[in-house]
DNA sequence: GCTTGTTGGTTACAAAAGCAACTTTTACCA
DNA sequence: TGGTAAAAGTTGCTTTTGTAACCAACAAGC
């Protein structure tokens, strides 16, 4: 065999914790919304940081813009986000939450914040500290705090 | 707006990292050997714990049935994995790693072991062990032991 | 002005994942 | 012993993602 062990492979490790952590949330964006994990996504960027254009989220998010643009057509579908034109280049679109889309991001952000309590409830503070710290180093948000 | 912060919200957090660590890692299995993520995962498996069915991997990877079906038919057409048939039950079937698959399981594990090395290589010995034990307990790999 | 390159965004096509139905074999139990 | 349920895997179909090509608008250089 081998002595490597795949369960302190950050990799992997990251990737059990992630779709274990977020299963719960998941279901209430896709039950309650009938939405996406990409739409939840830009959903939350333009609640949570003002107007942008698609290619803002994509850096943001580092999400690629071929998901964007579908998530941006199904979240304009259901009303909850609408585009304007920029002033200036008429190739960029603001993207702005309609009271809709508000309202949903509102009612997740709730859900998000609890489910969040409720995953670092047997976390001390100070493991906590240590894990988001080191969480944002591993995803580059250290060096990218756009 | 709103003051909660998707930068500290752990299932994206969790993604990001996931997301980030393992472009390096998975480009070298996919460009090396022609491997998705679900085949490396099964060859690991398989080279790591050692010969077992189709369902034992899914139980320990928490991957679904068809998923593994797939990789499997995948690994077996690259003749990295052959399957043997049970003698006590006619449906299970034992997946054993050929001797191509272990040249690329061990091959595999180098890497990663560097690319786990390299991860953590600005972690301190004690935020790498904080980080370990937080991400297993959010995986639930304290739960199943297996 | 023209031409070349770049950026914002969409669309078409291919690969992969998710889900439900199905086959075969085994287990349980009245 | 027969009948129902459950487990191991596979297959077909739908949804989602990935990739590359594409269009339109802008920018820069000459």
């Amino acid at each position: 065999m081998s002595d490597f062990d795949l369960r302190t492979f950050l990799p992997y490790l990251l990737n059990q914790a992630a779709e274990e952590t977020s299963l719960g949330f998941s279901r209430v964006y896709k039950d309650r919304y009938g939405m996406l994990r990409t739409e939840w996504r830009v959903l939350f960027h333009l609640g949570r940081y003002g107007d942008m254009t698609a290619s803002e989220i994509c850096r943001l998010a580092k999400m690629h813009k071929t998901k964007i643009s579908r998530a941006v057509s199904a979240l304009e579908e259901k009303r909850f986000v609408a585009g304007r034109e920029s002033g200036t280049d008429r190739r960029r679109e603001i993207l702005t939450l309609l009271p809709q889309g508000r309202r949903a991001f509102d009612d997740l952000v709730g859900v998000a914040e609890r489910h969040d309590r409720d995953l670092t409830a047997n976390l001390s503070s100070g493991e906590r500290a240590v894990l988001i710290d080191c969480l944002q180093r591993l995803a580059g948000f250290d060096k990218f705090p756009d």
